[in-house]
RNA sequence: GGUCCCGUAGCUCAGGUGGUUAGAGCGCGCGCCUGAUAAGCGCGAGGUCGGAGGUUCGAAUCCUCCCGGGACCA
């Protein structure tokens, strides 16, 4: 019977699919995105410019979850910019240089493994053989990498990106260092560095693990020649015994002397009861002394007695371990280097490459123990042995402690110095202006990001930029073959430059050195006039760091950029780096705003290790759910924290995904005969709060945007979402489907609903620019432009506020809140209804409720969602209630039911309600 | 080993300067609807606020220690 009118309603009709089928049509858009050049539009239309300026993923593998987390957040932040209407840069970029993927291709590659038989690692022809491998490899992982992010939906311009291989950049690169050294940032020097046995090179701090090791623990004597006592030495490495150049002691600590039998022996006083302990040493007290005042005394060194070891001063002494009295070897180790810096102590490391001693190590003395060519373990032993000869020993032992390692070999590496060059993080005050700029001239967010990187640029040390290896950028340095000198020349370095941006990327490897030599050169220090090529490449924190001038200024994009967006580990790498080379070219740090997301943890927290089989890569979600779900997972919570992912995360990622997509549908379902929006003034009042709340939400949300708040963004939208749905849009069905199709209650409900689309459209268009481009295809929005990309989103009009409105609805909503319950009596209990259109509401108001409940008296029943909603001065029914707001009754309604719009009414004559009369006359005949 | 950050219902999060029975959305359970239908609506149950001390009349909110997790550094 009642089926009969379903055809006289105005139903919701769409082709806006309910399920998004993602995984299969995402690719449709974003090929769309591509083919219709999208992005070069944004790049090169009218308005402000936003530079995103990207940090450069290295180029070794498939991206993994992190990688995705990146690029979305600056997609989300590309996209918001764009719909803002900005002109925008964001040219892609990758870090092809440096130890992985060279270590990859000297060990994998059959062609290079088969030229190491015969040929050193070392030899120019090998080195060339090795780079020509390595950039092939970079290129392949870099056209990996580009698919995978491009099926991420990240919108830009994927022939316009940059490569740190790229020859132009290696060329100016060269030609900043140039700058560099030419401005006096760069110097040569001898120190200690972590260095692998195994791999035969320093490594650089990102190449270092720490593990346990179970290392010997000898306790030794030495002799002060200027006094009758010994001082009691703890080291942890014997064989640095022949690189011994002096003993710190402490400022702030006492010594005690012990009378030993018939030694005096002096120990800090505080490692007093660990030293008796784990030595058996005691004996009476005889005196104390604070560490000054042992600065200055000569020592017997500990191994040969015609050499002498000062008595130094050293603040990072402790009585922690050992005796309060530390061994130190400038040439091996970090601390001792750095000390031995202020003493002048000489860096003496005779030790070579493969961690054997060297002929220097028998040299220094007339009482050598022939160490030359002998294993650093070996040389340990035999300094043990001339400890117990000159009657120094004390004890040997074994202590455990976290040790540097080769991350590659697992190895444990010694400290070994050799010649490097340097960035002097000091010079022309660079350190000190660099502070000034993180202070004042950028914006961190989140705001106590500012710790990390003020942190870590104040304690950062020179910046070691060589390295001994093959994959990189040159530093080409040239060695005098008279005087051994080794330096760099700026203008060697600019002809390098010339070639390299020539095309000839190995012209430092192929080309003689006279290629590069201004006519007649002589070199600097002794006038000699031969010379040999230096094979140092840079470390590759050089070629990102420079980025900001490789590619921001050279190709004339602008400068500084406005936002870099990176993990918070980039505030010791990248950020730090770009800031140096930034403050150090331009004098102003390289981006205005940066801003850090945490890591991708599992669901429980921890850190994803294959070993742990915890990790989830973002393919398998794309493919699974779809990137649009990938992206709303990212803005599901807050990206300066860690952030977990999961199965049950992601299915609450995609719950909400279902929710927004039928919103969309709901709302392109019930516009399919509309596009013209009524004037504000005739909107009847719940659409004008409806209006009130979007006004709300698209403000806050451009404000969340602006602050780069997309958890904001999301959750404030959703809430939206949940409550249009639940409140709004249930409400409106009766108008929207049984009111005639023209009539002011539809097209005033059409109207809101068609800003809604349009605004919410735009909200979650950065966030799910998929499901946004498919919406927009269906929207019936005039006028607009074939991809949501190429709009300018319009402020939502002043108009649409109305405080008014807002505190009654708010107030009208509580009411709606209290009595709804009573309504599930008589459904549950009472079984007398099923839907709320089946009740009837009557309400005695308190006094001060009675005002606003006549001012809405004909949209009581719309609010409630119930067919008759009474006020009275006696409510009757079946069941009472009484509440905050007054009290009432509820009972099954009265009447009869229309069969046409369900609702019930006392009276109505004829087949249906006045109401369905009117629309249906309205409807044509045909 | 050092420094910094995090720890509120199953999940994601709110809870200015300490003050009534700790909130939201989702999920879950139950019910309704079958004219948004692999949708929609309603109701309900879930928390020793990581743990232990302490300050206070009173702490999820302040202090100390511990546990778990994360990052950076050595």
């Amino acid at each position: 019977m009642g089926k009969s009118y379903k055809e006289t309603l105005n139903m919701p009709k769409t082709d806006f699919p309910m399920r998004g089928n993602l995984p299969k049509r995402e690719p449709i858009f974003q090929k769309k995105w591509e083919d219709k050049r999208i992005f070069d539009r944004l790049k090169t239309r009218e308005g402000d410019l936003f530079i995103l300026h990207d940090g450069p993923p290295y180029s070794n593998g498939h991206i993994h979850i992190g990688h995705a987390l990146n690029k979305t957040l600056k997609d989300i932040v590309v996209r918001y910019k764009a719909l803002r209407g900005y002109r925008i840069s964001f040219v892609l970029g990758w870090d092809n240089h440096g130890m992985p993927i060279e270590k990859e291709v000297v060990e994998k590659d059959e062609e290079i493994k088969s030229l190491l038989k015969t040929k050193s690692i070392k030899d120019p022809e090998v080195k060339l053989k090795i780079r020509e491998k390595c950039r092939e490899f970079a290129k392949r992982w870099v056209d990996v990498q580009k698919e995978e992010f491009k099926r991420l939906g990240v919108l830009t311009d994927w022939n316009d990106i940059y490569l740190t291989m790229d020859p132009e950049i290696e060329a100016y690169e060269t030609e900043l260092l140039a700058e560099l050294v030419e401005r006096g940032y760069i110097y040569r020097d001898y120190m200690p560095l972590p260095w692998s046995r195994e791999s035969q090179s320093a490594l650089a701090m990102a190449e270092i693990e720490y593990y346990d090791k179970v290392s010997p623990s000898l306790w030794f004597l030495t002799r002060c020649l200027d006094e009758n006592f010994y001082i009691l030495v703890w080291t942890t490495t014997p064989w640095t015994l022949f690189g011994n150049r002096a003993f710190a002691f402490s400022p702030d600590m006492d010594y005690v002397f012990l009378k030993v039998e018939d030694k005096v022996i002096v120990f800090g006083k505080e490692n007093f009861n660990r030293v008796k302990e784990e030595t058996s040493i005691n004996g009476e007290m005889i005196r104390v002394e604070n560490g000054r005042y042992f600065e200055g005394k000569r020592f017997q060194h500990p191994l040969f007695k015609d050499l002498i070891s000062p008595g130094i001063l050293a603040p990072f002494v402790s009585s922690e371990e050992g005796s309060g009295i530390v061994h130190i070897a400038p040439g091996h180790g970090k601390e001792d280097y750095e000390i031995g810096k202020v003493y002048s102590l000489e860096v003496f490391s005779p030790v070579d490459e493969l961690g054997n001693f060297t002929e220097e190590a028998d040299r220094q003395t007339s009482y050598p123990l022939n160490v030359a060519g002998k294993s650093i373990e070996e040389g340990g032993e035999r300094a043990i042995e001339r400890l117990k000869e000159q009657g120094f020993f004390v004890k040997l032992g074994e202590y455990t402690h976290s040790y540097p390692h080769d991350w590659r070999y697992k190895k444990p590496l010694i400290f070994r110095a050799t010649g490097q060059w340097f960035l002097s993080v000091d010079h022309d005050s660079l350190r000190e202006r660099a502070l000034k700029s993180i202070k004042e001239d950028v914006k961190w967010h989140p705001p106590e990001s500012i710790n990390r990187i003020y942190a870590s640029v104040k304690e950062r040390p020179d910046w070691v930029i060589s390295r001994q290896r093959a994959w990189g950028v040159f530093i080409p340095a040239i060695k005098c073959v008279s005087c051994n000198n080794e330096y760099l020349e700026p203008s060697v370095m600019k002809t390098l430059a010339r070639y390299i941006k020539d095309g000839d990327v190995d012209a430092w490897i192929r080309l003689d050195i006279r290629k590069f030599l201004p006519e007649d050169y002589k070199c600097r220090k002794c006038g000699g006039v031969e010379f040999e090529k230096s094979y140092d490449i840079l470390d590759v924190w050089f070629d990102s760091g420079s980025t900001n001038i490789t590619v921001l200024e050279k190709r004339s994009i602008g400068w500084p950029a406005d936002v870099y967006l990176e993990g918070w580990d980039q505030h010791r790498g990248w950020f730090n780096a770009s800031l140096m080379i930034g403050m150090a070219h331009k004098g102003k740090p390289p981006y205005k705003v940066v801003i850090t997301h945490g890591f991708v943890l599992d669901h429980l927290g921890r850190a994803m290790h294959k070993s742990l089989g915890n990790v989830v890569s973002p393919q398998e979600i794309i493919n699974k759910y779809g990137a649009d779900v990938l992206r709303l997972w990212a803005v599901s919570s807050d990206y300066t924290q860690d952030l977990r992912i999961g199965d049950e995360i992601m299915a609450r990622v995609v719950d909400a995904y279902r929710k927004i997509r039928n919103t969309y549908r709901y709302l392109l379902s019930n516009l399919y005969d509309f596009d013209k929006p009524l004037e504000y003034e005739s909107l009847l009042p719940m659409d004008k709060w409806a209006l009130d709340r979007l006004y709300d939400l698209v403000k806050e949300c451009q404000r969340f945007y602006d602050n780069y708040e997309f958890d904001k963004v999301f959750r404030k939208s959703y809430d939206f979402v949940v409550d249009m749905s639940s409140f709004y849009f249930e409400s409106l069905k009766d108008r929207l489907y049984t009111y005639s199709a023209d009539s002011l209650e539809r097209r005033s409900a059409q109207t809101v609903l068609y800003h809604i689309l349009y605004h919410l459209s735009m909200i979650f268009a950065p966030i799910i620019p998929h499901t946004a481009e498919e919406v927009w295809e269906h929207s019936p929005f005039k006028d607009k432009s074939e991809s949501i990309f190429l709009e300018v989103w319009e402020d939502v009009p002043d108009r649409f506020r109305n405080e008014e409105i807002r505190g009654d609805f708010s107030l009208l909503r509580s009411m709606r809140d209290e009595v709804y319950p009573s309504l599930e009596v008589l459904r549950r209990e009472k079984k007398v209804i099923g839907q709320n259109l089946d009740a009837r509401i009557e309400f005695k108001p308190k006094d001060e409720y009675v005002d606003i409940l006549r001012r809405y008296e004909n949209y009581l029943t719309e609010i409630f969602g119930v067919s008759q909603f009474v006020i009275t001065s006696s409510p009757e029914g079946d069941e009472k209630f009484s509440g905050e707001f007054g009290v009432w009754a509820v009972s099954h309604a009265k009447g009869k039911k229309c069969p046409r719009c369900w609702i019930w009414f006392e009276t109505f004559e004829g087949e249906v309600c006045d109401k369905c009369k009117r629309a249906l006359s309205a409807i044509p005949q045909s």
